[in-house]
DNA sequence: GACGTTGCTGAAAGCGCTTTCTATCTTATC
DNA sequence: GATAAGATAGAAAGCGCTTTCAGCAACGTC
């Protein structure tokens, strides 16, 4: 494994001339240059990267730290968002270190990474109404990007999506199409899109004077199985929503199976309007009843998060990005029934 | 930031003897040992990651590459992989860092990765057959371990699970039941697992004497898309199967799709039978006819791969194992109709 | 011929740790 | 009381790079 010093006394030049030459510097001659590029790909030299962090107080990295609540459920959208986030990252030669930790302890563990100089900064997934990491980040004033929103009281670079708008506006088309009795199924309670997507439906259904429905509102885990569990429960009430929000396309894919065990025809007797991550694998379009959706792919918050970060790691300051989201209306949705 | 000489002074002791007392080394005086950690407390002392790795040559970190070809899905079992992984990982102090890049150059990364010292070891994922990337690690004398396997002439670690025979058992199960033309929907045809399960298959079939059907097999994405296009497909043929096997969850999504569309029953006109992943966000259990599975939890994978990869970093020798698969018959099989 | 310039290269000082080797002081041993 | 052994701590040499500062030609300029 050739280092500097080898190929500096293998090239005659001294470790300062071969490391300038190999890092881009102008003050070095062409001609030299080309000689110890050649050297160095003959040797196969490579920096070594401790070194070179050591030296630079660069890591060319930055971090994520999931949640490992052994009950919690593990985000398939999680899947998608690191493709885009892994990809941007890596063609500008940025690493991205993962760690697990408790949620109680994630503070510690931020801190860590920061104080140990593994990153150079953070993406900061599934935020919290007021997450604590975010003050805490901010107070070591140590770069980071929030995936959504948490409410802080100082300004701190976010990539979110129009959670609300997107959720008003499907309020609305079912209010548009005449449903008074809407069913949802929000994520957990105190995520911040759930709150977020809480609010843009809460809107739109005051523009039509249409009251809450505690009995026809969830919010918890974004599972099949509670998106079955809490759609037949609904299904069976007195008077059973005619139309139903789901937060994820998992959770719709159980209101799905409630609606048709229950012997009723999605878009016929229950209108259904699901959020749309995008996934590769498994597409609201495909559903048996095409899905009416909003849409946002998840995979773009990933590369554009990427290039925040890098940003913002380069001094390039704070931004903060609110992404649409498109309403695609398929089958799924129609007036209610008589 | 306190670093190792400001804490040093602090205490009025050497570098060395600091260093000693926080790594644990037994020539420290007791006292000194709990003066030295009460101070490292107190000055929010934090060894530099980079300058402990250069001076021991050990990363402490792991490494995954990822494929990044963009047309590529990205499983969303990964997530789950990736969870078990991590948490077993994070709970020794090993990071694990992650990069894109497309196949065609992924070997180049790897050796870029092992020869800058980045991480001490590999995970290898989505291993196809006579993977060349096992062959050049190998050479390498690189610590890696494959999920899965790949046929290579030397050995080497990997976790895999029992995927022949699970198949097997899966087409003996339904041969015993009667059925005579089995459909199947594998995964990308030069896949490991594709190859494990179409061999156990095929001997299952030989073994009652079942001729192979072409017409009936297909390999390739394993989308909710494909599985409903091709699983259509192979129902308006002038002799449908009477069962399918699917090779995911996702695939039997769609394969149950279409068999509702074509206005037939699961388990009664049709045979499901898939493997299960232990996905914990959508369960086979939860179908609208519970499937039969054979049933392997890809969580497990990652905890158990982490463990065989810290050991062979720690000189511990190659390992390999695989994971009995467990069939588990609910609804959706039973005999063909008459 | 003295004097800035410009272009290129080398010496050497870090970056913040670990670890070997050495030094000192105690204590046990005869 | 001399000596060996044991316990503890410090000095210093690296680990492999980057970067500042200085140096040396060669060159044009007055």
């Amino acid at each position: 494994m050739a280092n500097l010093k080898a190929l500096a006394d293998h090239l005659g030049l001294s470790q300062a001339t071969v490391s300038r030459a190999l890092n881009g510097y102008e003050t070095v001659n062409a001609d030299t240059r080309k000689r110890v590029e050649a050297a160095a790909r003959q040797l196969n030299y490579r920096p070594n990267t401790a070194a070179r962090r050591l030296a630079t107080g660069r890591a060319n990295a930055v971090g994520i730290v999931m949640p490992a609540e052994d009950g919690r459920l593990v985000d398939p959208h999680f899947a998608d968002f690191l493709a885009g986030l892994t990809r941007t990252l890596a063609a500008r030669d940025i690493d991205i270190v993962m760690t697990a930790s408790p949620r109680e302890t994630s503070i510690a563990t931020y801190r860590r990474f920061a104080s140990t100089g593994k990153v150079d900064g953070f993406v900061i997934s599934f935020p919290k109404r007021n997450d604590p990491r975010i003050e805490d980040l901010l107070d070591l004033a140590f770069p980071f990007v929030v995936h959504g929103q948490c409410g802080a009281t100082r300004p701190y670079s976010y990539y979110d999506i129009d959670n609300e708008g997107a959720f008003a506006r499907a309020t609305e088309l079912l209010c548009q199409l005449g449903h008074q009795r809407i069913g949802v199924l929000n994520g957990e309670p105190d995520a911040m899109f759930t709150v977020q997507r809480r609010s843009g439906i809460a809107r739109a259904r005051r523009s039509f004077g249409l009251p809450e429905d505690p009995a026809l509102t969830v919010e918890g885990p974004m599972t099949e199985e509670a998106g079955f569990r809490e759609m037949s429960r609904m299904l069976s009430l007195p008077l059973p929503p005619t139309a139903i929000l789901c937060s994820s396309m998992i959770l719709a894919l159980g209101a799905q199976r409630a609606i048709r065990e229950a012997g009723l025809g999605i878009g016929r007797d229950v209108s259904v309007i699901s959020h749309d991550d995008g996934l590769s694998s498994l597409k609201t379009e495909n559903f048996s009843v095409p899905l009416t959706v909003t849409r946002a792919p998840i995979r773009q918050a990933g590369t554009r998060i990427a290039g925040m970060l890098t940003d913002l790691i380069d001094g390039r300051g704070v931004q903060t990005h609110t992404a649409p989201v498109d309403l695609i209306v398929r089958g799924s949705t129609a007036p209610p029934p008589k």
